[in-house]
DNA sequence: CAGTATCCTTGAAGATACTG
DNA sequence: CAGTATCTTCAAGGATACTG
């Protein structure tokens, strides 16, 4: 962690430790991290069944996820036709921000305790 | 994200994930970012008041932030002497394991939306 | 100085049941 | 198929007061 850049953090850029929190927030949600793995080795172009069985998450959790997702940017919500019940969700531009996170996640899991 | 790694992570290494989701979990909570940055940025060897000055949070939270920041091991806790009340926090080798999140995190929050 | 104890309120999780 | 609605439970936050 460089000085300068944690001195643009603390003083001049608030914004930036908001938008640090919330993310936090959202990814250490219940079955979060297993939804955007889902996103990131499928494919893209998911169905809400798709997601929900590959992530084991019930109805009403990942609906919660998806939603918060979407807020956040990281993904969207299409509707393939109308009038249809089919819907498909993406990954968007923002979902490359991310993934440099869930690498150093990653690495910390799988690393062994000193 | 490779996909070996990712299937490593899912299907070979459960405790991957229950450490990842454990440390999020810790990571998002309040005051949590401004704890671990103090430690980043301004010395080791820290004092409990130094930390609270710092970083502005009471007490109560302090205690709660730094105790489990000690449960993960990325701090030490350490009397200075017998019979005394000076204590002082130093950051452990696994401190350097955490870095990386926090600076893909900075990036994250420095960066405009799209 | 370095905390602890207590109370109160909010928010998220998980289960179950239901729907156009 | 893709969700919504509801309910109960449990964890976390913040404020205040106290201590060796």
């Amino acid at each position: 962690m460089g000085d300068a850049t944690l001195n643009e953090w603390e003083t001049k850029n608030e914004l930036a430790s908001k938008r640090i929190q919330e993310l936090l927030r959202i990814l250490s949600k219940s079955k979060m991290l297993h939804v955007i793995y889902v996103f990131g080795t499928i494919k893209d172009g998911l169905r809400f069944s798709e997601i929900k069985k590959s992530s084991q998450t019930d109805s009403t959790t990942l609906t919660r996820r998806l939603s918060e997702l979407e807020d956040i940017g990281i993904i969207e919500r299409k509707e393939l036709s109308k009038n249809s019940t089919a819907v498909e969700y993406h990954v968007t531009n923002s979902f490359d921000i991310v993934k440099p996170i869930l690498n150093s996640l990653l690495h910390y899991g799988l690393k062994e305790k000193n």
